[in-house]
DNA sequence: ATATTGTATATTGGATCCAATTTTTCTAAC
DNA sequence: GTTAGAAAAATTGGATCCAATATACAATAT
């Protein structure tokens, strides 16, 4: 006898699934930042009860991306200047090292891909996309590090404060500046020349991360 | 009127408390790796019911310190030598910076603070207590640098790799080793040479990690 | 004796129910 | 009309109950 083989994975649980709704809504600034997520209304939304609604809570807390408060429910965790500015300070620390060790594993594939990216990112005017490919771009790259445990840290990392940085993009014209780092970085990785990747995308992070701070700075006084 | 203050900050709720228990437990070695965890069991142990137990297991998934599987139950994670390794690797990357960051904001407090911790470290016999205050020793330093984000993933990093630390110390005398380092540390510390206090915890770090995983080469063959 | 099938048990994820407490709304007095 | 207090509604954390499925073991056929 002979059958095709179907992949009868596991279903994700439904906290799984409230989880990566509710992360990704997060991160794309949907849920606003204060905004009130009541246990009972999420799960109606998702046709299921409050339970696998609160342990998706739970982890999200966890990652700091909501807090909750006894009787009081959960809201989207906002981050003060000082926050916002650490964490693009530790970002540009970590991939910097990341795009350092990760040139001189980078083969065809992965450069190929970046580059498609880069100009995808280039060419792309919905500006809700913006975030999607550079996430995709910058990834492409660090996936060569071989690093699975520096990369897990990048993307909480990130996570914090995309919303931010998709809302400082869209709004103040960031992604002209960001493109042309881009292409800097990725003909650096062309070139091979670690140091120089390395270097350009500490910048890259900072320059975003200045941006969006005198941004917030201005629009929060 | 005036009333002596007093902390009614809201009681840990199970959840917390739970989560707490089964953390310091892995941490700190007393689950075993592999070791099952069932829901039901743990629920007892506390007194609760497996409502709260399963939102510490969610949380301490989210952490990377245990694994869960539908109908299978929850194991404490353990890791490969590679990830091992990577996570040292890291650790020496960031807790060097955290300390170069640190060295200029230390004050007189800070510095008397670890001098007795490392004697506190020198001193003690007690192989269980090793760890918890070689913890408070870095801490005690890592805190002047003013970056409460990186000292989060510090945090989170070595929780994934301290009960193996702990084994180590213990088992081949690493104490000695690392009461020297320490020595070093806290000198470069107190003449305010920041490059040389960052090099040391770097290189006490990949020190550390070294011989583990040359420990645990030789253990798992 | 061994492999296969069926059944009982164990275990998890989720639904529903309950207790505690906060927030809101209503009522009444001023 | 405003404000203080009481009742009602809303909301969370936890307990108990139910459905789905994996594992262990007994029964049966070869």
């Amino acid at each position: 006898m002979k059958l095709a083989a179907v992949d009868v994975r596991q279903a994700a649980s439904a906290a799984d699934i409230v989880y990566d709704a509710l992360r990704k809504a997060i991160i794309e600034g949907d849920l606003a930042e204060g905004e009130n997520l009541r246990q009972d209304q999420i799960a109606q939304m998702f046709n299921t009860s409050r339970i696998p609604v609160r342990e998706a809570l739970s982890r999200l807390e966890q990652h700091g991306l909501i807090t909750t408060e006894r009787y009081k429910g959960a809201v989207v965790a906002g981050l003060s200047i000082e926050e916002i500015d650490e964490i693009f300070e530790f970002r540009a620390f970590v991939e910097a090292e990341v795009m350092r060790l990760a040139v001189p594993n980078l083969g065809e594939d992965a450069l190929a891909a970046a580059r498609r990216y880069c100009e995808e990112f280039s060419r792309e005017t919905d500006s809700a996309r913006w975030g999607e490919i550079n996430r995709s771009f910058h990834y492409s790259l660090y996936a060569a590090s071989g690093r699975p445990y520096y990369l897990q840290i990048v993307r909480t990392s990130l996570d914090r404060i995309d919303r931010y940085l998709r809302a400082q993009l869209t709004l103040t014209n960031g992604v002209m500046r960001a493109d042309r780092e881009h292409k800097a970085i990725l003909e650096a990785c062309l070139n091979g020349d670690a140091s120089l990747a390395s270097r350009l995308t500490r910048d890259h992070v900072l320059d975003a991360g200045r941006s969006l701070v005198a941004f917030l700075k201005d629009q929060r006084a």
